[in-house]
DNA sequence: CTACCTCGAGCTCA
DNA sequence: CTCGAGGTAG
């Protein structure tokens, strides 16, 4: 066969292929038989191993993954991938759907699309020109992995879309799962080759998109249902409503979950949800309820959002699965803050999907109001999707062994006694750092990533530390030696080192990281930036009275109580002197004057994606040099940067006649603040 | 809260 | 091979 003979039959075997991927993804209505379709793709692969340089990124033959990662990279979303607000009740559909029609200002019914709610994985999918560019898990939202070549061995997912009236970019975004029967597959397979296997489909389907070696991906059974698209680039005539949306995404090849309906008025969403629960058990994938959409785009765009969730959406969860089983026995942990907890240590018991063995009964109210004892059977079910939940004692079949919970008058730990601080529910341990258990918890949180981050120093470490008397306060950390540390279980000399240096690491750090690490309550990630900036230095901050604290913005008087009150007590001074004798230290930090704040007053506006920094990076920069950052251009803004892909926020800059930045004026105009 | 993946290092045994 | 840590997801 001449090339040109190959380049032909490559391209008919790749139609094809395409063409029957969508029959069978997309249409669920395959038109060749399995092996049929094996067939085609091994006289394609063979053609392709003949002719290499024939080989196309999106030939269909792509899908058996690609080289081992060593990690995943960050992939930022061109659109945040948002969450969605839940109704655990028709009444609260019933709201949510007069909240709409008050904003909307209307009186007939809206029109929603239903759509199961899967429980698998989100993602989000890049297609530039139509062909698959990336693939990232949702992340925070704003930025998640990079998972392309696990995406790209999903057979549903096409690697290029089809038919024309493709917008330029487009993030599809969507749900992958692996369907039930694949995944009993799956772990039929594992357990005969004495493998481990999963315990649910959604670990399973998570747990594949995890791999670094997209190969192992391939052979994972996966799938995906769009639902939906974020960012979009040059889609000519946009879809009107939400179905239309979906049908586009059908025919471009992409599987659409065939259940999905418009309900003209509430009863109809009701029908649909009781609908789609009666069918549950029998559909190939496990879905935890319902999504509501308003159907009409427009409308869509008028409601907006809150926070993290657009206000157009609700999920209706299914009730949460419950199972019995028995209260083995409670146990008090003492918290940082020296709060004593009770945990519950349940029988296991496999609910929604995970086996459940602990559950926190939160305070002594909540042991009365559900009045348990321990050796009662009681019915336990996933709150909110995760936090295991005792709902009710199953009073018809307590035993006469049964016995009541005491709550401890003595720390656990300490025997300090166990007070009630004034209205709060909680009982905390007087002990303070006395108390071993509140000494260990302060250390850990002092490592702690966004605190310290002091790596390798995790949970079981500092209780070694703690319990070998090698540090009794976070101070001792800075002054433990080699040899001592290598003589704890599981630490030899390299994880000595390895420790030490880490530690010395982290005396190089910031003021709000330190101020978040000596763990003052009420003071949080953000309220110590708040702190920091504020007063500017440690010294500044110590000596603030509780007035001039609540000068800072989100600090009222509790915070400012309890700040006073841990500068007040000397133990802790003692500890933040050793820790600056040890030789932490810190920038200082830049006191907010005209100077460094030149952009003090003005309001920028991002559009459009950067090449060289994300959009939160050149925002931080930005608010930096004192800037304002807003969503939307107005007649008050000072300057827009566009990157490529700027749609309406240019125009109307332009029509307003606003300074408007490109990439890489706006580069060399930071460069120019820099110096 | 539970499950999963990945990594480095220690332990065990040949 | 096992353990602990660090990270992710829902």
């Amino acid at each position: 066969m001449t090339r040109e003979q190959a380049r032909i039959e490559i391209e008919r075997l790749s139609a094809l292929l395409h063409h029957h991927n969508y029959r069978y993804y997309s249409l669920d209505d395959p038109q060749i038989s399995d092996q049929e379709y094996d067939h085609l793709l091994r006289q394609l692969q063979a053609l392709e191993d003949q002719f290499p340089d024939l080989k196309t990124e999106d030939s269909p033959s792509q899908r058996v993954g690609a080289a081992p990662l060593s990690a995943f990279a960050e992939a930022q979303h061109l659109q945040p991938m948002l969450s969605l607000d839940n109704a655990f009740s028709d009444g609260e559909v019933e709201d949510f759907d007069r909240r709409i029609r008050e904003r909307l200002n209307r009186r007939d019914p809206v029109a929603y699309v239903c759509e199961p709610k899967l429980d698998g994985v989100a993602v989000s999918l890049l297609y530039r020109n139509g062909c698959l560019e990336r693939g990232a898990t949702r992340g925070d939202g704003r930025s998640g992995e990079n998972i392309t070549a696990n995406v790209r061995t999903i057979a549903a997912i096409p690697l290029r879309l089809q038919g024309d009236a493709i917008p330029t970019a487009v993030e599809v975004r969507g749900e992958i799962y692996m369907p039930r029967t694949g995944f009993e597959q799956f772990n039929d397979d594992a357990r005969a080759r004495g493998e481990k296997t999963f315990v649910n489909p959604r670990n399973a389907a998570a747990g594949s998109l995890r791999q670094l070696d997209s190969k192992i991906t391939a052979a994972r059974p996966l799938s995906i249902f769009a639902y939906s698209v974020g960012y979009t680039e040059g889609w000519g005539d946009m879809p009107a409503s939400h179905l239309d949306m979906l049908a586009r995404l059908k025919a471009w090849g992409l599987p659409v979950n065939p259940l999905i309906r418009v309900a003209n008025t509430l009863d109809e969403c009701f029908e649909f949800y009781e609908s789609i629960a009666s069918l549950r058990d029998t559909l190939e994938y496990d879905i935890d309820g319902i999504v509501y959409k308003v159907n009409d785009l427009t409308l869509q765009e008028r409601l907006g959002f809150v926070a993290r969730a657009p206000r157009w959406a609700i999920a209706r969860k299914f009730p949460a699965q419950e199972m019995t089983t028995t209260l083995l026995d409670v146990e008090f942990q003492v918290g940082r803050t020296g709060a004593v907890t009770p945990v519950a240590r349940l029988e296991p018991v496999f609910v929604g999907g995970v086996t459940v063995s602990n559950a926190s009964l939160h305070n002594r109210d909540e042991i009365e109001r559900l009045g348990v004892y321990i050796g009662d059977r009681v019915i336990v079910r996933r709150a909110g999707d995760v936090i295991p939940q005792i709902v009710r004692v199953v009073e018809e079949e307590r035993s006469t062994h049964v016995r009541p919970i005491i709550f401890p008058e003595h720390c656990p730990v300490c025997g300090s006694p166990v007070e009630k601080s004034g209205s709060e529910a909680i009982m905390r341990c007087s002990g303070g750092l006395v108390c071993a258990a509140q000494r260990k918890e302060a250390i850990k949180h002092f490592a702690s990533r966004k605190a310290m981050d002091i790596d390798g120093l995790g949970d079981k470490l500092v209780e070694q530390l703690v319990d070998a008397g090698l540090v009794a306060s976070v101070a001792d950390l800075y002054q433990l030696d080699k040899s001592r540390v290598a003589s704890l279980e599981r630490m030899a000399d390299k994880s000595a080192e390895n420790l030490l240096a880490a530690i010395a690491a982290s005396k190089n750090t910031t003021l709000p990281r330190f101020l978040y690490a000596l763990g003052i309550r009420e003071v949080g990630e953000a309220t110590a930036q708040g702190l920091a900036v504020h007063f500017g230095s440690l010294e500044a901050l110590a000596s603030a009275s509780e007035d001039a604290l609540q000068d800072v913005e989100d600090v009222g008087p509790v915070v400012a109580y309890f700040v006073r009150e841990f500068f007040d007590a000397s133990d802790n001074l003692a500890i933040i002197d050793a820790l600056r004798r040890a030789g932490i230290h810190w920038p200082e930090m830049a006191k907010p004057d005209a100077a460094s704040q030149p952009l003090k007053g003005q309001t920028w506006v991002l559009t459009g994606t950067l090449e060289t920094m994300g959009r939160a990076e050149a925002k931080d920069k930005l608010v930096a040099l004192g800037a304002k950052v807003s969503g939307s251009v107005s007649a008050n803004t000072h300057t827009v940067v566009a990157g490529p892909g700027a749609g309406s926020k240019l125009t109307k800059a332009e029509a307003l006649g606003i300074r408007v930045f490109d990439e890489t004026a706006f580069l060399s105009f930071l460069k120019e603040q820099k110096q």
